[in-house]
DNA sequence: ATAGTGGGTTGCCAAAACAAACTCACTCGC
DNA sequence: GCGAGTGAGTTTGTTTTGGCAACCCACTAT
């Protein structure tokens, strides 16, 4: 008999579960992709740099979840554009923030790809609370609930 | 007809280097448990489920690229503390963005996990425009430049 | 003296990623 | 009609990565 304790059972959250529909990799690139307005298999291919074989899996199992569709616009032969779902279209502050994150700690110089504000200003993500408006910072949050 | 330029080699942008740094398997869920202030490699291992060797591997790859820091607390045996740079710190927006985006599109029932934000409210993130301070809603962003 | 803990390392195996080539069903230029 | 080209994959064979269990070392607690 062991007397082992084996790690009990990992923390469930649903940043785990986000990222196991969007964390394979290539999975965000995809996204980046689609939101950058690129519907067709061979463009996403030469922008991201995926293997093929690994992006036709990634795009089956996010049409799958619920993150794209894939539209026919062409039936003979049979054509595909893919676009973001609703669902998809709500990760924008994910690319967002990823693209904020990357310019400021790992790209070195400009940032290679810049959105413009309906303002008119480059676009910066700012964090805020939903509930009082106010921009988040420094030690403003605290864990309420998480399991033990 | 598509007005999309076709690219000979990947997209370079900071999405794609922001996960060269944080993208690997079990990265972001390492990050997420520092957030929540655990600092040991033990602690890591069981609320993420990680294997123990990849888990080391982690670790050190996110501490050469300014992730997160090593400090030794017992110098015989020799045993260390990970904690968040700054850099790290300044991935919550990512971690909030995955985590409501969780919450919102997979995870079934109420959030697991939830942070409480000063004004006394459960906190849910939103992003707003940094220069005019508007809350960003659908078709507001346009690509201003990608591609060099 | 024995067991337990923290933070790994080692070896082995299975799964996934990769690049390149191949397929199929067309379309276009001649 | 004939060959070249294109779009969207699929197949093939190799390489890399991930996962698991066991082991190790230097302690600490009983």
């Amino acid at each position: 008999m062991s007397t082992v304790t084996r790690a009990a059972s990992p923390r469930r959250c649903s940043i785990a579960s986000a990222l196991d529909v969007i964390g394979e990799k290539w999975s965000l690139l995809v996204i980046r992709e689609l939101f950058l307005g690129v519907r067709r298999f061979n463009d996403i291919v030469a922008n991201t740099g995926a293997p093929r074989d690994v992006l036709t899996a990634r795009l089956r199992r996010l049409e799958d979840l619920g993150v794209l569709t894939r539209q026919e616009y062409s039936q003979r032969p049979p054509r595909y554009e893919y676009r973001l779902t609703d669902a998809g279209k709500e990760l924008r502050p994910v690319i967002m923030a990823l693209k904020q994150w990357g310019d400021d700690h790992v790209t070195d110089g400009p940032p290679p790809l810049v959105w413009e504000h309906t303002c008119g200003a480059e676009f910066v993500p700012r964090t805020h609370c939903a509930a009082c408006g106010d921009p988040v910072e420094g030690r403003q949050l605290t864990v309420r609930s998480a399991r033990a």
